[in-house]
Formats: C-alpha cells, sequence, structure tokens
DNA sequence: TTTGCCGGGCG
DNA sequence: CGCCCGGCAAA
C-alpha cells in the first residue's frame, strides 16, 4: 500500500514531466520562447524519483517510449493519446488514490528533504517575497521563523531536482489549509508541520516521522505566481491528513470536503479530483465520493480551449467502479504545467460516466404508474436520491 | 427491451 | 433554478 500510494504523486509528476519536456500539448515555439524554456529531450527525474523503488515500473514502461518519442518527433507529433493513457494505466496499474494512511512506510520517501518532487499548489499560497524581505532573512533565520505572507495567490511550483541552482533561495512553505507559512529550512518546515499541524497537543495518534512531508512545498522566492485562485474556489485542499481536525482544514463550503480530503487525499497537490455536480441535488452525494486534492486554477477559458483534450476513458471507469462509492461521475483534472501557454498550467480532464447502479430506483420500486411517489430526482431523470446504493 | 440518468432545453 | 425529455449505455 506504501508503494501505492507513493507512486500516485510521482506518476502525475512524470507524466507531468513528459508534457512538459515534449512542450505541452500546445505550441512548441512557445515552449521555448514565452517561457523560457528549451524543450530537452530528457525527464528531469529528482534523485529520489529516479532511484526510488517507489516509482511505478509499469509507468516507466509506459513512458519510456514516449519519452524517445519526444526526443525525435517534434512536440506537436507526440501522441496526446498515449498520453492520457498513461495517466490513466499509471493510476490503475499502481497507484489508486491511497486510502491507507500516507504515514504508512515508504510513501515517505519521496520528499524527505528539500524537494517534494511533485506538483504542490495552494491557493493561499504567498505572493514572492519582495527584496526587503530577501534581505530581512538571513541564513540564520531561526526554523521556526516564518514569513507571514498574503494567502490569497496561488504559486504553481515546478517539480525541480533536487539539486537547486545557486540563484535561487530556497523556502519551503507549508501546505496546511489556511496555514501557508514559509520556513527557510526544511528542519524548520518539518517542525512546523509536525508540531503544529500533526501532533498537536500530542493527542495525535499518527504523529509519524515524516509524514510532514506531504505538507509543505519548496518554493523559490523570487518567482512569479503562475496560477491564481478561482474566483469561488474552494481553498486548496492539499491535506492528505489522516488526522483529526485538530488543524481542521478552513472553510470550504462543506464540511464533507474537509473530511474526505483528510481521508484519501493521495498528495498535497499531485492530482485532484474535482466534482463538478449541475444540480444542487447532487453535490451532497458527489462530496461523498470526491476527493478534492487541490484547486489550482481556475476553470479558465482555457479548460474549454486546445491546450488540453477532454475524453472518456473505459479503463479509469473501470478502475472507479472498483474504488468508488455511489456517485461516480467526477471530472478527474491533472494539471500540468503548460509551455504553450507561457507556464501557466494546463489541465487534462478526464471524464468518467456514472456507471450504473446496482439499486431498485424509484421507477423500479414504485413503477412508472406512481410517478408522484418517485424522489425528484428520478422524475426529472436524473440519479436517484432515495434510493442509494 | 427496460432502466438509470446525463446533457441540454425550456420557462 | 425547477422541470422535462431525448438519447445513450448498461442490464
Amino acid at each position: 500500500m506504501a508503494f501505492a500510494s507513493s507512486c500516485w504523486p510521482l506518476n502525475t509528476w512524470l507524466l507531468s514531466q513528459v508534457f512538459f519536456q515534449c512542450g505541452g500539448a500546445g505550441d512548441p515555439q512557445a515552449a521555448s520562447t514565452s517561457c523560457g524554456r528549451s524543450v530537452s529531450t530528457c525527464i528531469n527525474v529528482p534523485r529520489r524519483l529516479g532511484s526510488a523503488p517507489s516509482v511505478c515500473p509499469s509507468l516507466v514502461n509506459i513512458l519510456s517510449p514516449m519519452m524517445l518519442c519526444c526526443s525525435r518527433a517534434a512536440p506537436q507529433e507526440v501522441d496526446m493519446d498515449e498520453l492520457m493513457a498513461a495517466m490513466v494505466l499509471s493510476s490503475l496499474s499502481c497507484s489508486p488514490p491511497p486510502q491507507a494512511p500516507l504515514t504508512d512506510g515508504g510513501a515517505i520517501e519521496l520528499s524527505d528533504s528539500s524537494s517534494s518532487g511533485y506538483w504542490s499548489v495552494d491557493p493561499r499560497s504567498p505572493a514572492p517575497s519582495s527584496p526587503a524581505d530577501e534581505a530581512g532573512r538571513g541564513s540564520a533565520t531561526p526554523p521556526d521563523e516564518g514569513l507571514d505572507m498574503e494567502l490569497d495567490q496561488v504559486l504553481f511550483e515546478e517539480p525541480a531536482p533536487r539539486k537547486r541552482r545557486n540563484s535561487l533561495k530556497a523556502a519551503f512553505r507549508c501546505l496546511w489549509p489556511a496555514c501557508g507559512k514559509v520556513l527557510t529550512s526544511v528542519v524548520g518546515i518539518k517542525r512546523h508541520i509536525k508540531t503544529v499541524h500533526l501532533c498537536h497537543g500530542g493527542e495525535h495518534e499518527r504523529c509519524s516521522r515524516s509524514e510532514e512531508d506531504f505538507y509543505y512545498s519548496e518554493i523559490n522566492q523570487w518567482e512569479e505566481p503562475l496560477c491564481q485562485s478561482p474566483p469561488s474556489a474552494p481553498p486548496c485542499g492539499p491535506a492528505p491528513s489522516p488526522s483529526p481536525p485538530s488543524a481542521p482544514p478552513p472553510s470550504p463550503p462543506s464540511p464533507p470536503i474537509s473530511s474526505a480530503l483528510s481521508r484519501s487525499a493521495p498528495s498535497p497537490c499531485s492530482s485532484f479530483w474535482q466534482v463538478q455536480s449541475e444540480h444542487s441535488y447532487q453535490e451532497a452525494a458527489a462530496f461523498s465520493w470526491c476527493r478534492q486534492v487541490y484547486w489550482c486554477s481556475p476553470a479558465p477559458a482555457g479548460w474549454q480551449g486546445a491546450t488540453f483534450r477532454v475524453r472518456s476513458v473505459s479503463v479509469g471507469e473501470q478502475w472507479l467502479q472498483q474504488h468508488s462509492a455511489p456517485c461516480r461521475s467526477v471530472f478527474l483534472y491533472s494539471v500540468i504545467p503548460s509551455a504553450a501557454s507561457g507556464g501557466a498550467l494546463t489541465a487534462v480532464c478526464l471524464i468518467f460516466r456514472r456507471i450504473r447502479s446496482e439499486a431498485k430506483k424509484c421507477r423500479k420500486v414504485y413503477g412508472i404508474e406512481h410517478r408522484e411517489l418517485w424522489c425528484t430526482p428520478c422524475r426529472w431523470k436524473k440519479a436517484c436520491q432515495r434510493f442509494l446504493d
């Protein structure tokens, strides 16, 4: 299980790397111009990632030919279908969203020190610090001396190699909801997370050694925030916390979100599940299943544009049938960096259709002649809310 | 063929 | 929004 849970963020990260290195889904020119990045033929894999046994072998198998493809073909020739398939297959083959607490064993090995190795987004992330801030923060900064920064911006962090360039000044941001504390040392951020969020008053039995690794993210203090929180977006739900609500995530409009999050979110921000309910009567059921791991960007005009593709994936549907509860109509977004959009996010959106329920519904129970006895959604030919399976 | 319900239209 | 229904897919 630890293996599976560790694969989840890594797979997403790997795929995002493939997308990015291949020029994303958009204009390959932009990959080297607007973003200032060159399209390389290799994938920067964090050292630990590259050598960790937690990298899903099947994913590597899938990605390898794709990488080769990227290296010899024009970016636009990359078969996005394969990417999509790989995305799904990777999650199927080795990394369902972990149900077990992330404190289990090897999962922690992913990001012990300086670099998390996968994407992380915090809607309340602070803006890049000003030069004055930089100056005021020395290398001798005590671990717990954090920076309180404005919390309404989102910083999108690129998965950087563990070895940072010298010009970068690394900092570490707490991804705990409504926290956003920024510390300049790994030890400090870990201690902050552990003491403030995880081991609240010692009541938390799961105060494991490395769980805090999932709650912080390395940042470059000069970098620009690349995505913004959506206008009405619930706050980033990075908390893959098996913990009781000692530090309850703030302000998601509906409490079930946070509880669901704390149960099963695979990683702070590696990928996320976003339920979109068309009707209000669906939302409760939707959230009962959905784990909204993070929100990164408003569904912008680009959602519908050419920078990503929307398709249904039957294999993913099968996975959902095996792993999910009643409400199974979801959008799975995976956010990747898009060179074509100047480094802004690109999203892969996988749409799964709600599978058929086993339970008898109003129509069957009451019969079509007693339609007035049906629940409202049944009458409207929507998903039955009375006889949930 | 029946059933469940998504997607979309209408007021 | 509330309501309805065409149409699709699974049973």
